[in-house]
DNA sequence: CGCATATATGCTCAAAATAAGTATAAGTTT
DNA sequence: AAACTTATACTTATTTTGAGCATATATGCG
């Protein structure tokens, strides 16, 4: 166990349990249709990939940010640009790597977002990037509504509400099912991600819930593969979360520009916005919000890419920030789809 | 140097640094005209009061949010009913508390804003109530642009820009100043309560900055006194952050109602609003955006404690949360006002 | 009582923003 | 050249806002 030093502060120590702050980065990069998560895996570990990270250690890092940014380097040598603290976790249970020993100290988890716009890494961990989908597939809606929503997540949903203990029970869980999943009338609001995985979390609808040994267990490993791929420790929660802070975030913030190249095109704009919000917006609308509002110039030049008309390319002006109150990408009305 | 772990991590322990995870709560509540946080002070110590707080014991607590309850129990005898994780802190030499000794583990800070209707306390620690603008009197606009504005703040923060070693670091502060205080033709955005904090802490113009025995100190502490008093350790740092979500969060999640009485006026949660705020609000517009988009019923009874004509009563109604997208309230346009 | 004064609430009206679509431009493919 | 792609301009109805005026219903005072 981990004691806390002795040197002052006096009568607390010989009492607290030790812990660890374990700091990890969701990155995030885009390429053409998708976004990517940056995931490493351990050389010779059963474990399943998971989040560049590792413990703050106050001794070396004047920081929090400046210890992730010190992993992550030693991991990926990957340079972070943006980067934004997401949540502490510290939950008892939801930190152990199943395939590790089950004790030592309680893990702290600080989870950060960073973006960045190249993709390639230096190697010493196979770092690789993965589509985020593969963890969420109920995320996408981009092709109309996941067939795996109608096909299992919601009729398994069901079952899990109406077994509930009690009648308050029963009906606090169909509440929170209703309101994340956008059931009962209710709509899907794309930013409820973390919502949606920990229901399923508890529901015992993921991979996850096997490694923690729930007592409800009820369904096989095949079946949870179903709702995506496993990340080690609590990753996918902090994945999650990452993507919902920053489904909400480009909606006030310019921060897509972080993950474009300097000039594009408003379509390609337009298809990044659509990869992260996991939605289809209205072309005609979106260029006209985009453009209209200074968010971006045109820089003269086009690009022939397109297979069709050549599209002008645009850069993003840095002086919005001081223009306008809440400068991020709105969202024109989304584009009705029929189901995949 | 650390090492990621090799399967068991018991060789961590002996290389990395204490920590302590310490929980701090922003406890909220509403009286009629002014926002007001839980202070205590430890009996017996010089120490400025600060919020309720206490390290996180991996042994006791389950979660990090029910170590924080039991430390607010403990300590002020409140039952908090909403509570929400702003941000976890742990930049070197910002957690002192410069009445203790200066060593000993190094203390990782997660801040918590919690919101409570009541007002009554246990006083085990000579707990009180404390008008937020205390600590923050730059953030009241609602008679109008602070005289402290232009009196002190701006000029000082235009000096210490302007005294910058390199020119890139000019330009830089004073990118950050126009940014934050919206000078430059820039607006007042009410939300950044925590850069603006952090602006003045760095210019050493809040009193925080002589605990800290900054190099650059060039205000005495009469002259610090005009920007608010102080708390112990980080806890303005963490009071500032509370602010700038709330202020935010109104806006599209309905918790302002967690801070009011079941049923009040219209015109009541006007007020609440522009307390919270710090701005005024148009009050014909406040009505039909709050009535007109189902947040609130009619309950059919009437205040006559207004002076004029007797307001109705409305109440929360909790299903809207099912019904909108983002059920904050929506702030109508800015009243303007002349100078105090 | 009637009037000044206060607050509450209903209503209007113009301006701006939005959703949804039509029309046209300018390339590539066959 | 015809067919197809994508880009971009423009139109229209509708909704949402900013701003203010008018009316309702209380209180206090001479």
């Amino acid at each position: 166990m981990v004691k806390i030093d002795k040197s002052d502060s006096s009568d607390i120590d010989s009492e607290i349990g030790g812990v660890v702050v374990e700091l990890s980065a969701a990155i995030v990069a885009l390429t053409a249709e998708s976004p990517r998560a940056l995931l490493v895996s351990l050389p010779g570990t059963l474990s399943p990939p998971g989040l560049p990270c590792g413990p703050f250690d106050p001794l070396r890092h004047r920081t929090l940010e400046e210890g992730l940014r010190t992993w992550v380097d030693e991991q990926t040598g990957l340079h972070m640009g943006y980067v934004e603290q997401l949540y502490t976790f510290g939950d008892r249970d939801r930190d152990r790597d199943p395939h590790r020993l089950a004790d030592g100290p309680r893990q702290v988890s600080v989870g950060y977002l960073a973006l960045v716009r190249q993709i390639a890494v230096k190697n010493p961990n196979e770092a690789t990037w993965n589509d985020w989908y593969r963890y969420f597939p109920w995320e996408d809606w981009r092709h109309g509504p996941p067939s795996l929503l109608d096909s299992f997540i919601i009729p398994k949903l069901e079952a899990w509400c109406n077994a509930a203990a009690s009648k308050a029970s029963k009906r606090r869980r169909h509440e929170r099912a209703d309101l994340s999943f956008g059931q009962a009338g209710g709509s899907w609001d794309n930013e409820r991600v973390l919502d949606r995985y920990e229901l399923l979390f508890e529901a015992g609808l993921v991979a996850e819930a096997i490694a923690e040994g729930d007592g409800e267990l009820s369904f096989s490993a095949d079946s949870l593969a179903r709702t995506g791929v496993l990340l080690t420790k609590d990753h996918r929660r902090i994945l999650a979360t990452a993507m919902g802070r920053l489904r909400g975030k480009i909606k006030y913030r310019p921060i897509i520009f972080e993950l474009m190249p300097p000039t594009f095109t408003l379509f390609q704009l337009q298809r990044a916005v659509e990869a992260l919000s996991g939605e289809r917006l209205h072309k005609q609308n979106f260029r006209r919000l985009v453009a209209h509002e200074g968010l971006v110039e045109p820089t003269g030049r086009v690009s022939s890419k397109t297979g069709g008309r050549p599209a002008e390319l645009f850069r993003y002006r840095h002086e919005v920030v001081h223009e306008r109150r809440a400068p991020g990408v709105r969202f024109p009305l989304k584009v009705k789809k029929r189901a995949k």
